[in-house]
Formats: structure tokens, sequence, C-alpha cells
DNA sequence: GATTTTTTGATTTACGTACATCAAAATTGG
DNA sequence: CCAATTTTGATGTACGTAAATCAAAAAATC
């Protein structure tokens, strides 16, 4: 049986109410007391049960997250992602509530942070714009003990607790590698399709992708990347332009928005021997890896993501550890054959 | 916020302990008013708080995992995962504890299962041998109410709840189109290293894998199937009398004990340029995946699927739903740029 | 209609923690 | 050493549910 209050008040020789100042850190406890019942509290290995405390609290945890007003698939999923949490939230304690932000615009993500920090959220999950404005606003916000995960996309050298989303770096190195050897000795170019190289995980999937072609598919050579602001029209004019190069034998789409993408090889590029990598599992790019049009597609699991955040924000709250390899959030291959 | 017994006991104009024996079945209340209480829960969608519940009953969930008792890192793994689970059962109000029967022994399987229906433990895990009478002795104890679910390898067509684990199949077809396109225009043959026809993964990872070669990378043939019973010496030995043979191009294992296999190619295939798809990652597959002597690891991660077992085992012992996105296990699928 | 049986209500205690109150004790300052 | 202050103890209530007891009411039986 684990220890309780009333274990360590014993072991301590103190009182309920002292051990109960302790550990709510509640004032009037002289030094020296503080300290017996803290080590009783460790030779015990108390924990206190979150939930008998959430119980008596009649805690919820009120959850912030900031998400950009990007009209994606992807995005479209992750809002569905959270609405799902919603409907859970009474049984999880949690009460969860969703700002949304213009996409690429570090001013307007500052001024929702800045707000937060009066609204008293326990917890905020953020898709970070990468900008050091917004580094110094959940900078801030740590300092002030608030919990902070980045979503979908981090914002490295900042202080925040966790990142839930995928190493975008590892995921272009990978795309480039199955591209590679997909394409086995054939010589070549390499159209690449991004939403826009402001966003820092598109221009981390970039950097792995241009690294590992570079260093060990020298016969590849990739082409200046086509920003189709993860856009459907703008995407298919760039894509269906591109592909009047005959030289092309290889995609890989990095961003969101592959509709058009899509359509663009199906008028143009029927008769011809291209392999297709793609980003983001959705109802398109599915139809289209199974009708050949797409060879693989990486995916980040936007239902994970969302779960992660939430119980490392709930975590952090309560000042708890973590399952670390639960949170990793892992980068999904699908080929035709192991689609979910 | 959400409603209460009291609310219940209030919307059915019943007492409170009626409620109780209503929720919890005990006997004493006559039709026409469990109806109504029944009623009142389902109009004011209650839905017991299983914390408080817990708190209220001292509440501990007794699990028992039963293992095959096979040398093999995966089974390792899967054993440190569950020592990992048996750390955090406290926080987690589980009792777990494991039975390892001999592997491959259906007789031993079914002698263990009889066992436990004495015993009476809220949730049972196991790793399947795929047997008529294992399947029966497991439909046995799901009729007797004891929430079932298999773990690594499944038992269809039994009655067991839930499967933690890969699709096998899907793993097969994968390996074959990862093996058939890294090989490109390429005609060969093809080795496959599995442990034993006679577990239900590896014939499904076998199953999977053949039909897709044959469906769509005809230039390959199949040779037929080293049996290295998951042991480092046996797969050894049979893969460096295998590689005597020139035309062999690609390998597939799918089986565990990857260490024979890995010396074997270090020994007798440092000049050939053999593609290599491996099951399960381990320290040797991931040394042996960095030194390009494997092309690619497909992986289930044990962790996940103790995990998974446990949340499942737990939601049907409360009656409860699972969130079903969060059960599934996912093929991973490792190339060397996105290991964890 | 009286008796037995079944059903229902009222009430209490418990789980482990949080939080508040009031009194008692210990410590500090002068 | 007394007063003021700080620290500690004792106690009670609450959270939502489980489980038990005993009395009261209702229904079924004869």
């Amino acid at each position: 049986m684990r220890p309780t209050v009333h274990d360590i008040a014993a072991a301590a020789g103190v009182s309920l109410a002292t051990v109960d100042r302790v550990l709510n850190q509640r004032p009037g406890v002289r030094h020296v007391t503080r300290e017996k019942v803290e080590t009783a509290i460790r030779e015990l290995g108390y924990v206190r049960d979150v939930a008998a405390a959430n119980l008596a609290k009649g805690r919820t945890y009120p959850l912030v997250f900031i998400l950009p007003a990007s009209d994606n698939s992807f995005m479209h999923g992750l809002n569905a992602e959270i609405r799902q949490a919603i409907v859970r939230s009474s049984a999880e304690r949690t009460d969860i509530r969703t700002i949304e932000v213009p996409a690429f615009d570090p001013a307007a993500l500052v001024a929702v942070l800045e707000g937060l920090s009066r609204e008293k959220p326990c917890g905020i999950a953020l898709v970070a714009t990468d900008a050091p404005d917004v580094r110094a606003a959940v900078d801030r916000l740590v300092r002030e003990r608030f919990p902070i995960v980045t979503l979908v996309s981090d914002l490295t050298g900042s202080l925040r607790h966790h990142y839930a989303g995928v190493d975008n770096i590892a995921a272009g190195r990978t795309a480039a590698r199955l591209l590679g050897r997909f394409l086995g000795p054939r010589k070549g170019e390499i159209a690449v399709l991004a939403g826009s190289m402001l966003v820092r995980d598109h221009r981390e999937r970039l950097e792995g992708f241009t690294a590992v072609i570079a260093e060990e598919f020298p016969d590849l050579a990739i082409l200046p990347v086509l920003e189709g602001r993860d856009d459907p029209e703008v995407a298919h004019r760039l894509v269906a332009d591109a592909l009047g190069n005959a030289g092309i034998i290889g995609v890989y789409s990095l961003g969101a928005g592959n509709r058009g993408l899509i359509r663009a090889l199906k008028e143009k590029a029927v008769d011809r021997v291209l392999t297709v990598i793609a980003h983001e599992l959705t109802a398109h790019t599915r139809a289209a890896l199974i009708d050949n049009t797409i060879d693989a597609i990486l995916n980040q699991d936007a239902g994970h993501e969302v779960r992660s955040a939430i119980r490392v924000l709930k975590a952090k709250a309560d000042g708890l550890a973590v399952i670390e390899a639960q949170e990793r959030i892992r980068l999904d291959i699908f080929l035709k054959d192991n689609l979910p």
C-alpha cells in the first residue's frame, strides 16, 4: 500500500495539518519542521494521490490551445482532435479553450500569449511561429510558471517544457532516403513543393531532405523550392508548370495542401514514371497513395499530438513526471500496405 | 458540471441508496424503479467518476500477463516494459503479475488460463499461441466475464476483447513493397528468415510478404523459408549457408533473433549489394541499420503495446469505452534517419 | 386484514486529500 | 518575564462514490 498523509504525519511526528501545510506550501511552518516532513516524504516515498487531490479540490485543468487560422486538412484534423479532447474533458477534468491567431504572424501570437498571463490557465499549447518575439513571450510565461508545450512546430532555444510533434529534420532526411532508394540508379531532378519557407517545420524538412540527397544521392538534383502557401490552387499551378521539365523524376511535397499537387500529377504525369513522397495523411493523399499517384506518405498523428500535449500539461501542472517514450511523437511512414 | 449520484437520485425521485443499488447491480430494486433510475442516468448523461469510485472502493486492478519464455531481444524488451508498468502500478492502481509459459506450447498455456479462472484477476493479457485449445480456453474466460487482450500475437476468431499488436499481414506486405522498391529493376532471389512457421505472427508476415511480391514484383523469387527458431546460432548457420547462392539480392528477416543474421551478413556479404529488411528494433539491428548492413527495420513498440493492453483491460473492467485510435498499435518503419 | 417478504429511504462511515478555523503551544522581542 | 507573534495541533467539512445498517413503507401472500 502506498503511504498516505497520515503515514507522513506519524513518521515525521507532526500533525496532519502541518503535513498539509508543507505539501501545499502554505505558510506558518518552521524550517526545521518542514525539513522533518520533507525527509519523511522522501523516506516513505510518498506521492500525492492525484485523483483524490483533484476530487477534494474539485480541480479542473484549464488549458489553452493556440492554433494558426490555416485552412488546410492538417489543421482541420488537429482542430477535430481538439474537439474530441473537449468531448472527453469532463472525464479528464480538463477545460480546453482554443484560440485562433492569424498564421505566420508573430505579433498576433505574442499579443495572445501576453493576454494569457492574466487569464491564468494551468497550461498552454501552441503551434509556434518561429520568431524571437514569440520565443521571448514564451520564456516569460515559463518564468511565470505556466506549463507550455509547443505543438507541431517547435520553438527551439526557448524554455518551453515539451515539444509535441515530430522531428522535422528527421522527416526530411527520411523522405530523401525513401525517394533516393525508390529511384535506385535513375538520374534526374527532384521538385520540392513546400508551403512557406517562413515556417520552421517546412524549413527543417527541406534542410534534412537536401542534406541526405547531397550526401548520398549525388545523381539527384534538387530544383528550387516551389512555395505553394499550402493553397491547392497555387500548388496546382506551380507543380503543373514545373512538370513541363521532362528531367523531373521525383517530387517531395513537404507541406500541407496536397490537393493541388495530386491534381497536377494526374493531369500532367499519367504517362511518366514519377516517384512522389508527400506529408500528412488525409483523404486526398490516402486515395493518391492507393492509386499509385503517391509512393509514400510521411505523417504525424494529430490525435497523438493533442493527447500527448494534454497529458504533458497536466503532469507539469501537478509537478509530475511523464513517460518520455510515450510522449515521443513518431514519424509515421505509410505505404499503401500499412494504411490505418 | 457533470451530474453526480445525487442528481440522479433527485431526477429519478428515489433515494441515494437506490441509485447505488442500481449502479452497482445490487439486489432489492423493483423493475420499474430500476428503469426510472436508468432513464435518469441516460437523460442526465451520468458517467460514474472512476477516480472517486476507485478511491471509495480502495480498488486496484489485478492484472495478469502471460508471456512465452523465449530468450530473444523482443521478449526481453516486452518484459522490461512490463516491469516499468509494475513500477508505476501504485500510481495506476494496478497490481501486475507475469506468468511465463513454455513457448509454442498450447497445452501449457491452456493450463495457465484454466488456473486463472480461480484466481479472479480483473484482466488478462496473453501472447497467444494460435491453437484451437487456446482459443477455447480464452473464449471460456471471456464468457466468465474476464477482460482479455491478446498481446503481440493475436488469436483471430476468438472472443478476446482486443488485440494489442501490429497487423502482421500488413507488416509483411510493407516489407515486401519496401524491398521491391529498394531493389528497383533488379532481378533475383529473396531469402526469408523466420523464427517458426508455428507462430501466427510469423506466418502472417510471410503471407503478406509473399502476396505482394507475387502481385507486384514478379522479378523477385522467394526462396524456401529458413526457420531459425529465433536462435542466433541457428539463424547464423542458415543464413551463412544460404548466402552461398549468388542469386540472392534481398533478405527479409521476419522473426526475432537477428544477431545471427547480422553476423552472417557481415561475414559473407560485405562485397555484395544486398537489400535487407528486418523486424524489431534492438541494439543489434539498430547498429546494423546505421552501418548499412540492414536497409530498413519494421518495429512494434513493446512499451506502447503494454501500456495499451493495461489501458484497455482497465477500461473493460470498468465497462468504459477506449479511444480506438489511441489503442491502435502502429507498424513503425525505421530508416537510419528516423531512429528514436 | 394480518403477516410475511420485498423494496426503498435515511443515515453513517470510509477512501485520500484540501482547506478552513480555533485553540494551544512554542518562540521571539522588548 | 510578559506580551506579541509565529508555529503547531486538533478538528470538521468537503469532493463523489461505495458499502453497510436499520427503519419504514410498500407489495405480495395467505
